[in-house]
DNA sequence: ACGCCACCTATTTTT
DNA sequence: TAGGTGGCGT
């Protein structure tokens, strides 16, 4: 074993040592995991245990001692941020080297980028759009408001979703249904996928689906992408879906070049078309598997461990682990029960004063956690009156604010003139006094003569119908538009976009529709850094990068690097227990371990069950150092006050190395060593009077 | 185009 | 309970 760096016989290589020494060293299952070569290889990684080390010291290795040109290397996440993490830290490693053509992405973005190669198998012209699922709502919108006008859209958005990441055609749809609502979502998933084949769009599940369905069907091509891509590393595996799951075999096609990491303690998105077993089917369609197995945590500390080791051990395992670390015992995790979420909060926020004047270190290593959204309010609240500074997760993002999307639906417009939708959203932002009459004839004539609304817009044959005051406006419109079009293949992007602005002096329009200065001058301030960012970019790409690839990309959000306000902002962390997977803090605070909440009511068996205990595994986790999990014994639900029991998972952890503090009878003391089994039942009585 | 009221619902969310 | 939404009236 070599966990100690000096005089260290296996080390990856003398080479290495220059690089190693301003990086960490590697334990021996890193060094394995890194080193190996000649069978697709499975790393079990454990929460905190190096995984993201591993890829890229993989990465580094087949580059520098395998002889692999990057292009010929794919390492694929599943957020933009981890991909962005991963080229930044391989661009430490890899200093010198160039690192040409190796794709470090997520899965969409691959995804993208192979069908950008063969969109013509597909039916796709070049400068196609990407929809967001907000795009994509407002397509099945249109779609079923023919039908009836109280379609339930939201279910058959999600059901169109599950089609698709199970890989699954409209007309393979149409044959597994079970009843009339379930056909009928079949016939709108087909007429769903026309419509977006006649807009040249594509939604984000196409991003996978397609590819799966380009490499499956086309021998050629499938043999170029194995050809290109000879060595596939994939990030946190366990939460691959179906589609993922075939897009990643049919690229590797039983070859030796498959590094997956992951971790089955850590899958939390089933919900959402996960699949966590596919980390044993991996062994079916990999036969000679090499399983290593990443125990050793370098993030917490033992007692922590201890706790998060106890209680997913009463989940089924098909590999055990056991996470240790050599940290030390560490504080003992707390358990504090309190009487609301009010003096839940309050207990929390006096612990962060206290700690962070005794530990002199930085708010932005606090975070507190939650299962749901909701129950960040009292700590808000509690954290306003005492001025501490907190960073909300979640909320809207950067591309999901209209102005930002605005500006995209015109540069998608320019880019891929079959993109209505883009059209629909912008004919009129800002105000051109093109209604709703003039454009219902436009559909009309659009769709009867199988042309786009912007190609339609510019015919004579069309204008002609309109009212002269209609026609002058959509004309000046549709030429306009034609005419930046024309500039599209010479002028930069970022003046392009720029210009757009300026033409339609949206920021006039934005000025006069924000309900007061203050949202007016965030929003320009968006526009501007939406401007900066394509300027940066065009500049970076040597302004190779045509808008279409730019537009293309800003969809998936994947070029964006959005961490310059955050790592600035010394703030208390609040996210729910989802958003806090992949990040550590020295302490953090779980809140709310109550019975329906965590477990949540609507997963309290089964597999759900488990998945519920995952997501607190993943929460204890994340602590560094100290480790605060508390409950309240009442909560206003739905309007009405109601007694809650704490959470059954806080029976299952080891008692001996937890602390329950004495909130409810309101003395300060701790009780170190009672059980907590008693203790709980001392507090059930206490909360029953 | 906007504002108001009645109604409905209430888990997690990336690309 | 509260916040978001859709319909309606101005």
């Amino acid at each position: 074993m070599c966990t100690h760096p000096l005089g260290n016989p296996c080390l990856l290589g003398v080479q290495y040592a220059a690089f190693m020494t301003t990086q960490s060293f590697l334990n021996q299952p890193q060094i394995d995991a890194v080193e190996h070569l000649g069978s697709p290889l499975l790393v079990l990684a454990g929460a905190g245990s190096g995984k993201t080390r591993v890829i890229t010291f993989k990465i580094a290795h087949l580059i520098r001692e395998g002889g692999i040109a990057p292009r010929n290397i794919a390492a694929v996440t599943f957020t933009n941020k981890a991909a962005r993490e991963m080229k930044e830290r391989l661009a430490g490693l890899l200093e010198g080297k160039t690192t040409h053509g190796l794709m470090v992405c997520t899965f969409h973005s691959l995804g993208l980028t192979m069908i950008r190669a063969e969109h013509r198998h597909l039916g796709y012209r070049r400068g196609f759009s990407i929809l967001d699922p907000q795009d994509s709502e407002t397509v099945l919108r249109e779609l079923t408001q023919k039908e009836s006008s109280d379609y339930d859209v939201p279910a058959l958005q999600w059901r169109i979703s599950t089609w698709k990441n199970n890989i699954i055609s409209p007309q393979q749809a149409q044959t597994q249904v079970e009843d009339d609502t379930s056909f009928n979502q079949a016939k709108l998933y087909a007429r769903y996928q026309r419509q977006l084949l006649a807009y040249n769009a594509l939604d984000f599940d196409d991003l996978i689906m397609q590819p799966v369905h380009l490499l499956s069907q086309y021998a050629d091509i499938r043999q170029r992408w194995q050809h290109s891509i000879r060595h596939l590393l994939i990030d946190e595996y366990q939460d691959t879906n179906v589609g993922q799951y075939l897009l990643m075999k049919l690229l590797m096609d039983k070859r030796d070049g498959l590094t997956v990491v992951g971790d089955d303690d850590q899958s939390i998105y089933a919900w959402r078309g996960a699949r966590p077993e596919n980390i044993s089917l991996l062994g079916r369609d990999f036969p000679n598997l090499k399983i290593i197995k990443l125990e050793q945590n370098y993030r917490s500390n033992d007692r922590i461990l201890k706790t998060a080791n106890r209680l997913i051990a009463n989940n089924p395992h098909l590999f055990e682990k056991q996470l240790w670390s050599d940290q030390g015992l560490g504080d003992f995790p707390r358990i504090i029960p309190c009487k609301s979420p009010q003096q839940e909060a309050q207990h929390i926020v006096g612990d962060i004063l206290r700690l962070r004047f005794k530990r002199r270190d930085n708010f932005s290593d606090y975070a507190i956690l939650y299962r749901s959204n909701h129950l960040a309010k009292p700590l808000e609240q509690a954290l306003r009156e005492h001025h501490i500074p907190y960073k909300l997760s979640g909320g809207m993002s950067f591309f999901e604010r209209a102005e930002i999307k605005d500006l995209i639906a015109y540069l998608r417009l320019l880019v891929n003139p079959e993109d209505d939708p883009a059209f629909l959203r912008i004919v009129n932002t800002p105000r051109r006094e093109i209604g709703p009459a003039t454009l219902e004839k436009l559909g009309i004539y659009a769709t009867q003569r199988n042309k786009s609304l912007f190609m339609a817009s510019q015919e004579l044959g069309f204008t002609q119908q309109l009212p002269t005051h209609a026609r002058l406006r959509l004309e000046q419109f549709s030429s306009w538009l034609q005419a930046m079009k024309n500039r599209t293949a010479n002028e930069n992007p970022a003046n392009l976009t720029r210009r757009v602005i300026d033409d339609i002096a949206y920021a006039d329009w934005l000025r006069n529709t924000s309900k007061n200065q203050k949202t007016a001058q965030k929003r320009l301030e968006n526009v501007q850094e939406l401007l900066d960012w394509m300027a940066r970019l065009t500049a970076e790409k040597n302004a190779s990068a045509g808008l279409s690839d730019i537009v293309g990309h800003m969809a998936l959000l994947d070029i964006i690097d959005r961490h310059q306000d955050e790592r600035t902002i010394d703030a208390v962390n609040l996210m729910t227990l989802h958003a806090a997977k992949g990040l550590e803090f020295s302490c953090v605070w779980i809140a709310g371990l109550e019975e329906e909440l965590l477990p949540h009511h609507s997963s309290l068996d089964g597999a759900q069950l488990e998945e519920e205990r995952r997501l607190f595994y993943v929460g204890i986790t994340r602590a560094k150092e100290h480790l605060t999990m508390s409950f309240a014994a009442s909560r206003t639900r739905y309007g009405e006050q109601l007694a809650c029991r704490p959470s059954r998972f806080l029976d299952e952890l080891p008692q001996e190395h937890i602390v329950w503090a004495d909130e409810v009878t309101r003395t300060n003391s701790t009780k170190t060593r009672e059980t907590g089994k008693a203790h709980l039942a001392n507090l059930k009585a206490i909360l029953d009077h």
